[in-house]
DNA sequence: AATGAATGAGGGTTCATTCAT
DNA sequence: AATGAATGAACCCTCATTCAT
């Protein structure tokens, strides 16, 4: 009994995933997640509370693992790269030696918790990982010392540039060779473009 | 009567526009648009045939508007500066001649089109925006010349990141001053990015 | 004022007679109607009462003047003829003398009265002519006087068949030679019907 | 559960057939099908996808029926006595030798799909049945070798007679032992009033 | 008299959730 | 544990009728 009833439970996770990343949390049915794990309905409930909590359980290890990333909780992630390297070519071959742990957190239901959790109480979470995003940013400049104009606002725009590149390539690319690819030139054309806008302003781009 | 009638459609445009632009086309209730305008149910269809109509009705003009502009059918939208300035500073000075163009299609309109109009016939105008983006951009780089791989990949994870900027201003910014400025600061940047992205690559960054 | 009042409720009658009768009476729009008199939805309301009413003042002169009819209450409806011929030729001859009265009976607004009445306080207009019709032909086989087994059930049958055939030629023929063809057409086999319908009876057709 | 379901199923079936016999498609209401089913209306919608679907189950196989019968796609439905019997009481037993086959054919049933079909897909329903008829009737009439005037709008209206007849006994008629007597009654007076009409006609009933 | 805006009841339909078996 | 029937609230939309101007 115990074995069958994982084996459902992680049928209803997968049928879940799936149905949540293609079409969003409201959007999907209960009914059909059901169906396409091969169960019905009424047993849904069975198993999780209701939709919003197997929404919940589908995610819930992946808040976590952001949450330890960034906040640096754990050793193995460590986000000193992301100071370091200023020039292009040292700065991608920084990177290489950083994407295991970067594809670890930008993963499938990191996107379904950002992108897709509209109508459950996770609906906050993009604002959740843009202000994250955005402290480290301006920590960054803070450092370099640069000024930029309006900073609090350039920087919340940068964040959301980098996050929704990264969902971007989640939800549109499922190789991983080419998940990893654009992780990379995201991330350079990322450090190139601040970089720039940084340059821009010290000679003078004005708020108006 | 004409008056009161006026008041009433500016009214609900007005609701709709609000109701769409937060929750989007197919969450918004037509009840609580009518409400939010004052009026009942019933009466919202004395103005709108239905829902979709009233959303037709508040973006249609921006389609218009962005279809002269990218395709330059008006002499007010010329977008050949476009391919001139590759220096930040000049760049800068060059977009400051056209802001007033770019904040003329990029409205909380524009957002409304392309970001909430799943469930209605425009729900594929995210993707003719990027596409035109990303011709435009693929444009740019076959001109300069530069070989970056898979360029198709890149130049559509680019576009999404330009428009992605655009909409984000117009969603999380309401002041004038505010959007003029980060729209500037998202064009430098895109800018940037561009160029060091399409450097990088020339140095070597393989795609594996 | 009063002129032009006029003009409006005809028109509104005219335009009520064609939707009744197109559509039926639920089926039919009162807004529609409206426009199709050229006046709005409010002016109907200052003609008629409702919806209702104005099928009222379409119908009510084809109620008096069928009673008027069946009923033999005035001279200028003589149903003599009814039972005097019983050979075809001289049946059609004698009909020709009373196509007149059978048509100023049998109008596109008797049509409308009998077949468009469905959610009107007429509804059971059918149900009442049918009976007259019945009773008619009752009261010839009496005279007659053969055996008909179950003569209530096979007269309303008859009845049926006599009042459908008017109505079909009502509805589907506009012109005046068409109609007056059609209707004498429908009488001799009827009554060519009805006779061999008696004869087979009386050679033993049995109730089973 | 799988019996309970099977009942209410039934219940609906019946309750949607008495309500579209009673009031037609566009005017009957789930709500109230679903009432007199003794569920409730979102139940409904466990057991048929719509309206019109439940429309089609109730009378899709008279659909199919009705087919093999006018096409003798099937041996049991042979409709060659149509042609033979001229007189009154041969044509009579000839008839009750068939008389099962026009009850497996004239149903309830068939009365719903073709007098209650308005807004279903299945509308134009009385429209074929008329043409199947028509042809039939032209076709006798071909090989009797008479001359009708307008033949095309006689046989027209005959076949609406005819049709009429048959919905006219459906519809009021309970009894089994009513319903074939009344079609027989129906058949011997159409046959003969068919046959009135030609000589009628061959003796100089003109068109006018 | 005329306008058409406003109302409210009712239509069909979907769907998360509960419940009985 | 499993089923899927049952519920009820919400959805969009239509329309006869009333009301204010």
């Amino acid at each position: 009994m115990q074995i069958k009833k994982e084996i459902i439970r992680e049928k209803l996770l997968e049928a879940g995933e799936r149905e949540f990343f293609e079409r969003g949390f409201t959007n999907s049915s209960v009914r059909k997640i059901a169906g396409l794990a091969g169960t019905t309905l009424g047993n849904f409930y069975n198993y999780f509370k209701n939709k919003e909590d197997l929404f919940k359980e589908i995610v819930k290890e992946e808040i976590i693992k952001f949450d330890d990333f960034f906040n640096g909780h754990k050793d193995e992630f460590n986000t000193d790269w992301m100071k370091v390297e200023m020039e292009p070519v040292a700065f991608c071959r920084a990177i290489d030696g950083y994407s295991d742990q970067l594809r670890a957190v930008f993963t499938r239901k990191f996107y379904i918790w950002v992108a897709c959790s509209e109508g459950t109480e996770y609906s906050n979470s993009r604002k959740v990982v843009l202000e994250f995003i955005k402290e480290h940013f301006i920590g960054h400049v803070m450092e370099v010392g640069t000024k930029i104009p309006a900073l609090d606002n350039t920087a919340g725009m940068l964040a959301n540039g980098f996050l929704d590149g990264i969902l971007y390539i989640l939800k549109n690319q499922s190789e991983e060779a080419g998940i990893n690819y654009l992780i990379k030139s995201h991330m350079l054309f990322f450090l190139m473009g601040s970089i720039g806008l940084i340059e821009g302003y010290s000679e003078g781009v004005a708020y108006d």
